[in-house]
RNA sequence: CCAGGGGGCCGGGCAGCCGCGUUCCUUCGACAGGCUCAGGAUGAGCGGGUCGGAGGUGCGAGGAAAGUCCGGGCUCCACGAAACAAGGGUGGCGGGUAACGCCCGCCGGGUGAGGCUUUCGGGCCGAAGCUCAGGGAAAGUGCCACAGAGAGUAUACCGCCGAUGGCCCCUAAAGGGCACAGGCAAGGGUGAAAGGGUGCGGCAAGAGCGCACCGGGGGACUGGUGACAGGACCCGCAUGGCAAACCCCACCCGGAGCAAGACCAAAUAGGGGUCUCGCGCUGAAAAGCAGGAGUGUUUCGCUCCGAGAGACCCGGGUUGGUUGCUAGAGCGCAGGGAGCAAUCCCUCGCCCAGAUGAAUGGCUGCCGCCGCCGAUAGGUCCUUUUCGAAGGAUACCGUGGGUGGACACAGAACCCGGCUUACAGGCCCCCUGGCACC
RNA sequence: GCUGCUGUAGCUCAGUGGUAGAGCGCACCCUUGGUAAGGGUGAGGUCGAGAGUUCAAUUCUCUCCAGCAGCA
């Protein structure tokens, strides 16, 4: 209820540009992100899917077996980094885009890396990119 | 200076641009209240609240934040008292501490450079340091495989002897033989361990059988708060190991954990609780008796239940937010005092993370650390010398330059005290031994 | 974050202070014209790692390392 009203109250802001980038929270959201196109690169894995009007959204996932709590940490600092500065240009609209880390995220030259995600999400806004991944069996 | 050992501390620094979390301040906007004034709707002013934006300001991971192995704070649950049992833990003594399985000091054992002694097999003493889960094995039970004759009431395979008794030979006597009865436990052998050790005497052979030394047991008494140490005197020696096997002794422990707990919103299903009426037998009633349940057990007690109806409240499944949440057994290479020390007391100063898909990052420059190269001020060495210096060598010391490389282990999640484990590199202190100099 | 549990042959599991086993699987042989089934023989183990207690540890104790499960 409160919520609804602060959102009128920053439409009501013509003042400030409105590239408002929401987090990816809910473990519902990654799993329904798992289903859309995957752009592999050699540092990340980009997944996108358009969300329907929720805005510009974005999500970070490195698993356990890339290392351990600082090399995750340091993984997802760069990420947000990277997509700090390139989801207001390059990202797509009403799209979530998720970010997997892969072993050469924490090594990998930033800026060559830069490029990289530019082509992924070019690759992606032209609808280029694998086709997801199968349900995963229950494992564990 | 070198070698070995022990302890303590730090664990990159500075700067630029762009970013993150949070405290406080200023300002802007939205929202819903409040107060005052005027009033017909309504308007004006004041002050704070929530959310969001901008600007400024302060702060922003560790010595292990890790493993979750101990001990506490805090929160909820349980709780009538005492005794006891069960389960778990700790284990020399004294001190420190909120407490501990932690820390300090001391005692005892082991190791130990070396020293003393020797019958050359060995025995004894023992610095610094390191190390020890270090109560009890004549309270009891149990176990000690295999091997071995014998493994805890010791035993006798090979072996030794056969003095005494027996048999045989030779006999005047002395003597000799057999290994039958029997004696022995020195030597061999088995084993992790064989029931004190060495030597001399002794003996048929042997044996603490006797003696000397060493070891061991008991121990008046002395010292010490105590663990314990010393020890007159007595005892030939009489009882191995395992308690991280059961157990005994002394001491300690209620359970769960911030995903504890509290609140708000949303959501909905027929389980639990409280109150009223009613309620086994005797009795008019009060009460008594019987049954069942609970409080770990017992005792003394206490409480509740019965049979359904009505009313009220909460739970179950499903998720979000707020709070708990950081000023505390706090920190200080500040000063003073007590103590060998751990630590404690007084004064002064300081504020040092509060995130929640989880804040410290991205890019860059300089410096710092290590190696290599050239041989440039200065040192050092050699040669020449007109004693001003010149030339050469060197990379050991220092300065400057170029170049390459390394920068570890690791991320708070309620908070403290420890332990354990991981860790590139660096700094400081102490102890022992050796060498040199005074 | 907190709390438990489990590590033994390629796999699933026993086991106990004294030589480490079973089933399936694997290799070879027999049987068959050939295969399956059956029978026989055999290989394969740092008992998760390291310390300690003990004469002796897979077992007892401690410390690490992996893996799994539960808790709003």
């Amino acid at each position: 209820m409160r919520k609804t009203k602060d959102s009128a109250a920053g439409d009501s802001l013509p003042i400030y540009p409105l590239v408002t980038i929401t987090v990816l929270t809910k473990r519902a959201d990654f799993l329904a992100a798992n289903k859309g196109l995957r752009n592999a690169r050699p540092g990340f894995v980009l997944l996108t899917r358009p969300n329907r009007g929720q805005g510009k959204r974005f999500g970070i996932t490195v698993t356990k077996k890339v290392g351990n709590a600082v090399v995750r940490n340091r993984m997802k600092r760069r990420f947000r980094e990277l997509l700090r500065d390139a989801l207001p240009e390059e990202g797509m609209a009403d799209t979530d885009h998720v970010l997997i880390g892969r072993s050469g995220g924490i090594t990998r030259d930033y800026h060559r890396m830069r490029g990289e995600l530019s082509h992924a999400l070019k690759a992606a806004s032209e609808g280029k990119g694998d086709r997801p991944r199968p349900q995963r069996k229950p494992r564990k």
